[in-house]
DNA sequence: TATTGTTATACTCTATAACTATA
DNA sequence: TATAGTTATAGAGTATAACAATA
């Protein structure tokens, strides 16, 4: 009954749970570290991107104020660098120190192994084939998010 | 360059990002409804089961007094009740409202909505295998959360 | 004594509003 | 005037600690 239940269920009532079960381990790990959600978000954007402040507010869907608190906090802790941007004097960039580039590795290694119970459910071939569905499902939703609702 | 790289990047760092996606968009509809991601979860658990107090809580991984405090304001907003339990005299079961179902259906098709952008870069097949993998990755984190790292 | 739940208190995250400096 | 960012302030969510009632 409950597994034919599920098999009428859409992709959004799998998808959600992953998201939550994922987000559960990320927020124990931030946790663990002082990190909130957010800021671990942050790191991993700064691991590849150096952009302003309104940048990384506007791909969080977060307010500008919101950020500014944020990188502040994180800052004074050592894991981010505000440094003003050659262009406009009045934009900020913001990008990872070295302490915060460490951080992040030892983090995302932690992810990897608290993930790992969930992931070795599948074979090297599944994960391959998750990790492709996934990766393709992701395509719009690449460099900022959706417009949602319109 | 870019795909190379992806190509060689783990299960996990596909599995991040579609989570915040996925809970970006279900932060956006939670906050239209003024509901945090957390009540929202608790709704859609309330759907199908009437836990008490403590179970709630263990399955959230959160502290019993941040359970009655969000359990209290969703109370208050007339989405869910608290029973006495009739086994335990100390004990109180939730239970959603109808208008608190109610709320949860019409917010799970906002969900198929906001989320069809992201689900309709697959086809129908690629959707079903998806969401089949998924749930075999779901499998131990059933019940209750994973004893992280332990 | 141990357990279920609530109340009191403090801190973080977030948003709204007002501000400064630059464009 | 409009934009980038900060500061001031307030509300929700969460945790720690102390408490009440029942087991």
């Amino acid at each position: 009954m409950k597994q034919d239940h599920r098999t009428s269920e859409s992709l959004v009532d799998a998808l959600v749970p992953t998201a939550f079960a994922t987000m559960a381990v990320l927020n124990k790990i931030g946790a663990e570290n002082d990190l909130s959600l957010t800021l671990l978000r942050v790191l991993g954007i700064l691991r590849d991107r150096r952009p302003r402040m309104a940048e990384l507010a506007d791909h969080l869907g977060l307010e500008k104020q919101t950020m500014s608190g944020l990188i502040a906090r994180a800052e004074k802790r050592g894991l981010v660098m505000r440094v003003p941007s050659n262009d406009d004097r009045r934009a900020v960039d913001v990008l990872l120190t070295n302490e915060g580039n460490d951080l992040f590795d030892r983090l995302h290694d932690q992810m990897q192994d608290a993930l790992a119970p969930l992931t070795r459910q599948l074979t090297i071939s599944d994960q391959r084939l998750l990790k492709d569905l996934l990766w393709r499902l992701l395509e719009p939703w690449e460099g900022h998010p959706p417009a949602n609702g319109g």
